[in-house]
This record gives C-alpha cells, structure tokens and sequence, in this order.
DNA sequence: TTGAAAGCGCTAACAG
DNA sequence: CTGTTAGCGCTTTCAA
C-alpha cells in the first residue's frame, strides 16, 4: 500500500525502548555498541528495533552532539565539465575514509548563486567547505573562516581572506605549453583564453606570454582571444584565426572545453596548425592531441585531506598546495610551423 | 587568529533575541520573514544577527520542523565517467528549484558499499534517494520505501520491489545499431559488452542478438564478447578481436568506456572496421564515431521530477520513464565491410 | 548494568 | 504585534 500521507512518522528511540522493555538510555547504549549492556539486553532492544523498522535519527543525534553534521560541501562549476567531477570524484573518495558525505551544488559560474549556496551549506553545519568559486572577492566567508568552519579553495586562490587552498600550477604549465611551441619553431602562436577574470585563465595568459618575452617573440600578439567562454565560441574563435591572410601556425587554448571547440574548428582540415592545449581529457591520445596535464583527482584529494586535517582540530596557518603539470607529447603540438 | 578548538560555538537564536531586547520568538519571526513583526523590531533583530555572526541551525530547525531535511541523496557509479556527472548534473539542476540538494557518494560498484551509503543517506533523513544501482537486488530497500522515504532508480529497474524508475531504451538502441550495422552490409559483427550482471548490458545484448536473429544472421555469435569491464580490457579485446584470422568487419560496444577502449584499439590502423557505440560522449563529432545516443541530463532530470513529486505527496504506483534513444551517424558507423 | 532528568536550538500552539 | 510554554529525538550527565 502505497503512503499517502507525507508525514509517516517514523519510529523512534523511544519506542524501541518500550517494546524491549527497557529505559530509553539503554536502548541508545544498545544500538551504538557502547559497553556496559547485558548480551541479552543488547539482543532484545535490537530485535525491537529490527520489528519497527527503526532506523537512528542523525538530526537529532547531530543537534544533541553539537549541531556539527557530518556533511562536507563542494560548491563548484558545471559537474558536467569532466574537469569538476575528475575534481569531485576525488574529493568524495578521501571523505569517505573518514566517513565524511559530500554535498555539491553548481554554481553555474554566476556569484550570486555560488554565495547562496554557501549559506545553504553553512545552515546545514557542513563541517567544512570546499570552493572552487566563480566569484572574485571571498571575503564575505572571512567570518566563517574564524568561526570553525574550515574552508578550502580549489583551483583558485583566496581573495579578501586566508584559507587553504590546492591551485595547478598554472603559470608553469602554461610557460611550458609556449616554450614547446618554441621549440618547434612556431612564431605566430595564438592564445585562446576563457573569462580573465578567472585567475587561473590569467595566470595561464602571463605564463604564457612570460615564455613568449624571454623567446624575444612578439609574434603572438595579433592572436591573442581572450573571453572565449564555450565551446561553439572557442570553435568559431578559432576558424577566424585559421581564415586569416597570415594565420598562426600553431594555437594554445588555455582549458578543456576551448581545447574541444579548436578540435572541431580543425576536424576536416588537411594540414591543421599545432595545438596544445590546457587539460587533459578522455580521448587525447586517440586524437592524438599535446596536453598540459595534471592529476585532477589529486586536486580534490589534497584539498579533503586539508579539510579533514582542519576538522580534526589542526590549526595552523593558510596552506597552499600546488599541483604540477606536465606536457604530455602526442604529436598535436610537435607539427612544425608550415 | 585561528581557532584552536574544534568546538566553537555559534551564537543561537537565544542570544540573538537577547542582544535585540525580544523573545525568542519574536527573533525567529523576524529572521524568517514571518507576518506580525514591526518594522522597527525586525531591523534591530537582524542588526542583532549580523553582530553576532548569527546564522540559523538547519539541523535545529529540521528537527523541530519534523526531521525531514531538504537533502536528496544520489548514490551512482564512478562520478568520473561523464555518464554519471551528466545525470547527477540533471538532478542537481531540477532539484535546486524547488530548493533542495543534493547530496552523491559513489558506490564503486561495490553492493555492499552502497548499501552503507544507503544507510547513511536514510540516517540523515534524505527526503528522498535516487540510485543507480549496482547491486541487484534491491529488496532491502522496500521497507524503506513504504516508510516515506521514496526511492528512483536511475538507469536500472528496481529488483524485488516497486518503486519508480527512469530508464533508457537500452534493447530499442542496441537493436537499431545492429540494424544500422547490417544496413552497412555488415554480418560478422563483434559485440563488446560490459559484466552481464547490470541490467542495461543484458538488455543491450539482447537488443542486437534480436536484431541479429530477426536478419537471421548467425556471423556475429563467435565475436562475442561479455564481462569487460574496463578501457583498457576493452582495448585488448578489441585489439584480439581484429587480429583473428576471419575478423569482424564491425564493432559494437555497449558503453562509453568500452566505445573510448575500442578507439584506442582502431588508432593506428589504416583501414578500421566500422565502429557503433552506445552512449554519446565528448568528441565523438571530432573523432566522426556513430553513438547510440540518448539525453543523460535529461535521465536526472525526470528522476528528480519523479522524486519531487512523491515529496511533495504523490501517491500512486510506481511510474516508469523511458529515455529514447537515437543513432547519430558520424561515419565510423557507416564504413562498409572490407 | 541500568535509569531519570536535562537540554541541544529551534518552531508550533496558544495566550496576551 | 509580542511572549510563554512545550517538545522534536537524541545523548550526556549523574545517580541508583
């Protein structure tokens, strides 16, 4: 039969301490193991609350210990970027070794969401809190920060506060992208770059431009897009600058979805530019696409353990761990200049 | 300063209520935009609050308020395979309108884990729980489901008891595949499958065996090959496959990871057989593969449409959603037999 | 080994 | 418009 009300109320302690006739606080010590309760005693309460059906109630339980739950929130972009779930992925796997739950919510790249968001974690006692934001200015988290809720930042450093934070080396992977490009003799190196005003697309640019300096090489700077935000505008960025009387013969797109939209912008052409691009994803090697790589769920790995190092009562200062890059050579942007 | 103890305490609404000179009540009435309070009282409340650092106990709140969170829980696979970041997007979109969250943890695809997950969504008093299970038998869930607590089974038909379900027409899509396939000409056709103990693979084989027998060809049977689990198991699979003696002239693989083991097979090879996938994916437009596709964010969406409506009271019996599928021809489907 | 009483922070019900 | 009282289901004293 199905319920029709939406308020079944569910058994409580209680009474499984009536059915088994025995004092509420022994029914509690029964069912959480705590010593000091007879064999058979044990055994009655749990057959009592095998017969109701009862099932621990964690609210109750949190606001009694301490009105701390037992959740961690991970506010970030679209899960649906591999990069975000590569990233979530990891997190939750160190979690659950602590019996930690996580709790994600998008942001959909919009600040006023991503602030909402953090409230409704922080209402539901989260135990910590992990960002990758969209916003620039953190600082209205400052009072939680001293407040006892930990929060890490993912991918993009702390404005306004200190908190611990796990970035990819951006600027390094990036400069490495343009000294490869160098290297094989590329000249006329277009940058295709998200939003600036997400930090690590800047960092990624001044990496970038930083090799081009040090090369004596400025002829770069007629191929510079930046604001490239999806996919169909990376691809339409791109083709433009391939249509052009002297087109760069070589292109580095700065993030994953811009690196697709250069694949399809090139997909039918017979002598395509070189390419590197910023990320790793599923079927670069089939495509035999040049990445700057770096170990995504090592990202959200490192950032729980800070998280969960601060929940167990570490408290020191603001830490930052940077995870490395590397270029990963698969033939893409070893094409020599045409 | 740090904060040295774990055990900070956050003002509550008592002391807020203290600090503005009003009850208890009142402060609550103020906080959360209840009638009957004056202008006047309202703002020296919030003035209290925001001195305070107040911020409001869910878990307090949600006791009270019956012990019902707004928490919807979602146990699923590997959250790095995109198939399941797109459905978990889906869900986390629909149920952030009617201001719920969403909460995941992966079952690696382990029974016994998910079943401590499910444990642990139920003691935090999810209001609902969406699955994609990897477990079979999901009878241990159905007291639960006659407790309030409704459950949606993504992807999988639940087993051993009624609850609803959002599926994917896994025989229609496997069926037109083959039959795209024998359209091409094809008779020795390969068929890479995924562990024959979740549903959607059997359906998948049973899809193309019925589109085999009804063409009555019997070429395909010793290109059969079930239980591969991984890319990389799928990669050499693929690879014995090509190198028999009387090799298939076409592959069709019944999931994203065995599509993306297989291309990595066909890399290098001048002449590749045909190639069908089941589940779209990322570059598959690049890489001009034929899919078998279907909506992933959509999957989430009906299931947490469904979930929300038993939330909000629906009672009638288990309803059953079946996504369509589609066959996206983008060449590698199309190549004839050799 | 067991039990009684108190109270976590909040909201619902009912007065004033 | 505002306040008082009670109690959600549990764990934590403290006492038996």
């Amino acid at each position: 039969m199905p319920v029709d009300d939406v308020t079944v109320r569910r058994p409580t302690l209680t009474q499984v301490a009536a059915l088994a006739g025995v004092s509420l606080k022994t029914a509690s010590r029964a069912l959480n193991q705590e010593p000091n309760v007879a064999p058979s005693t044990g055994r009655r309460v749990r057959d009592a609350a095998d017969l109701l059906g009862y099932r621990l109630n964690g609210i109750a339980r949190e606001l009694r210990r301490g009105a701390t739950s037992a959740l961690v929130g991970l506010v970030s972009g679209d899960l649906t970027n591999p990069f975000y779930s590569a990233v979530a992925s990891g997190i939750e796997r160190e979690l659950r070794q602590h019996g930690l739950l996580l709790i994600t919510a998008n942001n959909d790249e919009d600040a006023m969401l991503e602030r909402s968001l953090v409230d409704a974690f922080l209402e539901r006692r989260v135990r910590a809190l992990l960002v990758i934001p969209s916003a620039d200015d953190h600082e209205y988290l400052a009072i939680e920060g001293n407040r006892g809720v930990p929060f890490v930042f993912l991918d993009r450093p702390p404005d306004g506060l200190s908190a611990d934070a796990v970035l990819i080396d951006n600027a390094g992977g990036a400069r490495s992208a343009g000294e490869h490009l160098l290297g094989a003799g590329h000249r006329r190196i277009a940058l295709v770059s998200d939003l600036v005003r997400m930090a690590p697309q800047r960092a990624r640019i001044d990496g970038f431009v930083g090799a081009m300096r040090a090369a004596g090489n400025d002829a770069w700077e007629p191929f510079l897009r930046t604001g490239v935000h999806d996919v169909r505008q990376a691809e339409r960025t791109v083709r433009d600058l391939l249509a052009l009387d002297q087109p760069p013969t070589a292109v580095f797109t700065t993030n994953n979805r811009l690196t697709t939209g250069a694949l399809r912008a090139m997909r039918e052409l017979a002598d395509p530019p070189a390419l590197i691009g910023f990320d790793d994803f599923d079927l670069a090697d089939v495509l035999g696409t040049t990445v700057v790589a770096h170990d995504m769920t090592a990202l959200g790995r490192e950032a729980a353990r800070l998280a969960y190092e601060r929940i167990s009562g570490h408290s020191g200062p603001a830490r930052t761990i940077v995870i490395s890059t590397s270029i990963i050579a698969r033939g893409s942007g070893e094409r020599p200049p045409r």
